[in-house]
RNA sequence: GCACCCGUAGCUCAGCUGGAUAGAGCGUUGCCCUCCGGAGGCAAAGGCCACAGGUUCGACUCCUGUCGGGUGCGCCA
């Protein structure tokens, strides 16, 4: 994210997706190190930095007003847009910050530190599991950025153009058709975000050591993305083993077609969407348990509507761009999260009602019944599932997998008695058929981040 | 102009490295509760897989082109 500003619904998709890819290489045995590439060092930083000091010189406390960046950096930004001098100061103090002035940084740390706070609470709230260990932000190659200009320069792959150092890439062409450069050091002396990208490769290959590397971030950057890989190529920065790789995803459309925005026309904040989602479950989660103490209420609701938005992005295919809707995501039916988690509560609730442990099950399965087989089929298929999602980086396929698990365990539960069949054998075996389809549904959603439910 | 993504049922979307009559959900129309949670299940209707060529024993899938939609393309990230 970028920290100049709240979390908003762009995020969901890099942080959900990324999450549960993550999970799903951890899974299968890989280490996988978290990279948070925050926005931390860019240029919106300078108009913040002369707002906070107007805010100081006025003794307004600063803290206050940054309990909604949003709003703060709006009020930045309008101040940017109105004053000449204000303007001038902010691209003045950008330079400072970035030439290692004391107060800048200061005021830096001061913002950048509420903002994390900000990043790490909605990570909470979602169950991604993002750590403040994980962060490292542009602002961690700083010193890094001089040496890529001076690593290319040796290579001789540099070259001056109307001021600025570029590197040339013989496949990209601009709307001219005239060679398109990758911008390294821009005439005023400052460097781009593609200058920290390759210092970023160039840690993760010789520090971090990775073999392969795996970026989730919006589909619009993606030519961004072929540049900078190829230049790091170039520069020998990493190992021609290995492999870095883009996951794009696309936008988060409004259900008028268009990129998703609030009824005032601003894009919804992460925290409110999450509320709002709560609260709708809330009320669903009620009307079905009338007599349900809060508390409980609370926690149930909480947990179906974060898993509802959670679960209606990575049930899509990552590339294409998806329609926002709580109706469809919160509704109990179709490949949803409430779905699943209702399907998990019915097999749970089998062995509470029996006085069963699941894993007390030893004896095998015997399949008789066609819903038997069906079922037990899909149990079989969850590796290759999981292997699909860790190389592509398409976690819908384990969704499509679990909805379609669910509904074969529905078919199954619904046509063989369980506690009530016709003879010991059988029930044990359905009993392990049962067990078995709980404990894969369970650990599918906790690849994708999402907490189940003995009731709800 | 070039590049990337997309075009599959009325709507929202799956369809993995090409394999048999193209699958879900919503919506529509019917069924199923003296039986383990009906927030369920069963079934019907609904598709020239944008279009045209090509490769192949076989194409929604691969290649080429056309049309339509989205996005990106020099000092923001």
């Amino acid at each position: 994210p970028n920290l100049a500003k709240e979390m908003h619904v762009g995020h969901l998709r890099s942080t959900i997706i990324g999450d549960a890819v993550t999970r799903t290489l951890e899974f299968q045995g890989q280490n996988v190190i978290r990279q948070n590439h925050v926005g931390d060092w860019g240029t919106q930083f300078g108009m913040l930095l002369a707002y906070m000091e107007e805010l100081r010189a006025q003794n307004i406390e600063i803290s206050k007003n940054l309990s909604d960046l949003e709003v703060f950096y709006r009020a930045a930004k309008g101040r940017f847009d109105e004053s000449e001098d204000f303007a001038n100061r902010a691209r003045f103090l950008v330079v400072e910050l970035q030439s290692g002035n004391e107060e800048c940084l200061t005021l830096w740390k001061e913002f950048k530190d509420i903002s994390i706070s900000h990043c790490q609470e909605a990570y909470q709230r979602l169950g991604v599991s993002l750590s403040i260990e994980d962060i490292r932000g542009e602002s961690a190659y700083d010193k890094d950025l001089a040496v890529v200009v001076s690593d290319l320069d040796k290579k001789g792959l540099l070259q001056e153009s109307q001021g600025a150092k570029c590197v040339f890439l013989d496949s990209f062409k601009n709307k001219e058709g005239e060679p398109l450069p990758v911008i390294i050091k821009k005439k005023d002396g400052g460097f781009l975000y593609a200058t920290s990208d390759l210092a970023a490769i160039r840690y993760r290959q010789s520090v971090l050591n990775a073999d392969r590397a795996l970026y989730f971030v919006d589909a619009r950057q993606g030519l961004h993305f072929q540049q900078v890989f190829e230049v790091a190529r170039l520069a020998e920065y990493i190992k021609p083993e290995t492999t870095l790789e883009h996951m794009p995803f696309g936008t988060v459309m409004g259900e008028d077609g268009k990129p998703f925005k609030t009824r005032a026309g601003s894009t919804p904040k992460l925290a409110d969407l999450l509320t709002e989602a709560e609260e709708r479950a809330y009320v669903l989660v009620k009307d079905k348990n009338k007599d349900m103490d809060e508390e409980t209420l609370r926690h149930i609701a909480s947990v179906v509507g974060i898993a509802s938005v959670k679960y209606a992005d990575l049930s899509k295919n990552r590339t294409s761009d998806y329609t926002f809707s709580f109706d469809s995501m919160l509704s109990f039916e179709g490949n949803t999260a409430p779905y699943l988690l209702y399907a998990y509560t019915r097999v749970a609730s089998i062995f509470n009602k029996a006085e069963i442990e699941m894993d007390s099950i030893t004896t095998s399965v015997s399949l008789t019944d066609e819903k038997e087989i069906d079922l037990a089929n899909k149990l079989m298929q969850f590796n290759e599932v999981i292997k699909s999602v860790a190389k592509q980086g398409m976690p819908h396929h384990l969704c499509a997998y679990l909805f379609e698990l669910a509904g074969l365990f529905s078919s199954f539960y619904e046509a063989c008695p369980i506690l009530i069949a016709e003879s010991e054998i059988q029930k044990q075996s359905r009993l392990k058929l049962a067990a078995l389809t709980a404990k894969t549904l369970k650990q599918g959603l906790s690849l994708l981040g999402i907490n189940t439910l003995e009731r709800m």
